[in-house]
DNA sequence: CCTGAACTGGACAGACCTGTATAATTCGAA
DNA sequence: TTCGAATTATACAGGTCTGTCCAGTTCAGG
């Protein structure tokens, strides 16, 4: 069980596509590996299982999701209250994109109700990495009570992914921008 | 195909309680038809086919949800402003109940991300019915820009029920509830 | 060149899925 | 009591699903 190999590389960007498009229950396995042009023994050689292979792709999910918040962030602001501010920008440009669907780790959770399922609990761990990263721009911001503020920024973040989705109201990126700003003072 | 009649109710309460409960896709109709004690024949004789069984149970949610919203709001508040506010409270409550798993709407638009499938669009509809509540409540208090208002709290919303879902972390209602406060100046 | 690990293709098991066909049965209303 | 609509049980078609097995192949490092 090698965790460095291109084919495992392929087979984690291929099933996290078609996952994201068609969602998890609905995309089987076989699809994934036409796609890759993989063989079905090298998935089972290198996931122990379909919900293996999920949980690889919402790590790398997160993993990359934290490296566009951290460049996007730094390249458009200074402050860290700037960062935080702008972050809701980066979800406006995110929802204008053409394969918009949603926050891949909301999904997760909604396909994966369970709390105690794998796929479940590593959606919940990117949602916490996030929440450390907020909370660490609302401390150097100096804002009151940085976990509040945190929490705040992080809902509202979801809840306007929610709504862009279901409604197609990318708006809701700059609804999210002012209620924050508001919680400010 | 009759739209009221026992055995239809049956299906569309149990298929909904099941679909909730382990997920659309996850959730078989030889599943849905064990637990309501029907025939498969009565459910095609009711419904076109699963994803009509699908529509009808978010058509029932969601004027269960508009009925529970307004005798909710109306038992505990007097102004439209307050029930706007006491709408946050019972969110916490239900986040609180032992069977919350996340919003069922919410969970439609995520297992069906095209936005032209029908399970989806009957989601939108109900988010579009609950922005017309919000939006009336909103200029009933003389809030500026009621629909800017409306669309702030539903985000607000369902952000809390994504993180409370997803984490666990129940007070994101009261977070959100603060700030909506807050928008309000 | 040799060896061994990684990979491939294909077949297959066993289960589950949606939806259909058919014939028997219930049951209320005329 | 007779008619007809609704419902039932059962079997089945035709897929799709995950996961396993196995024999053969590629290919890089020694």
């Amino acid at each position: 069980m090698v965790t460095n190999s291109p084919r495992r590389d392929r087979l984690v960007s291929t099933a996290s596509e078609l996952f994201y498009r068609r969602g998890f229950h609905a995309t089987g396995i076989d699809t994934v590996l036409a796609e890759s042009g993989v063989a079905k023994m090298t998935l089972y050689n290198h996931f122990k299982s379909k919900e293996g292979l999920i949980v690889a792709t919402i790590d790398d999910r997160s993993s990359r999701v934290m490296k566009w918040i951290e460049f996007g962030t730094a390249s458009r602001a200074q402050t860290a209250l700037g960062k935080l501010l702008v972050l809701f920008d980066m979800h406006e440009d995110w929802y204008n994109s053409p394969n918009f669907l949603g926050c891949y780790f909301q999904r997760v959770c909604a396909e994966f109700p369970d709390r105690n399922s794998a796929p479940h609990r590593a959606a919940a761990t990117h949602f916490s990495k996030l929440f450390d990263c907020l909370k660490n721009w609302a401390e150097e911001a100096d804002l009151g009570t940085p976990a509040a503020r945190a929490e705040e920024a992080l809902l509202l973040l979801e809840g306007a992914t929610v709504m862009a989705q279901a409604t197609g109201a990318t708006i809701a990126a700059r609804r999210a921008r002012r209620s924050f700003e508001a919680t400010l003072g």
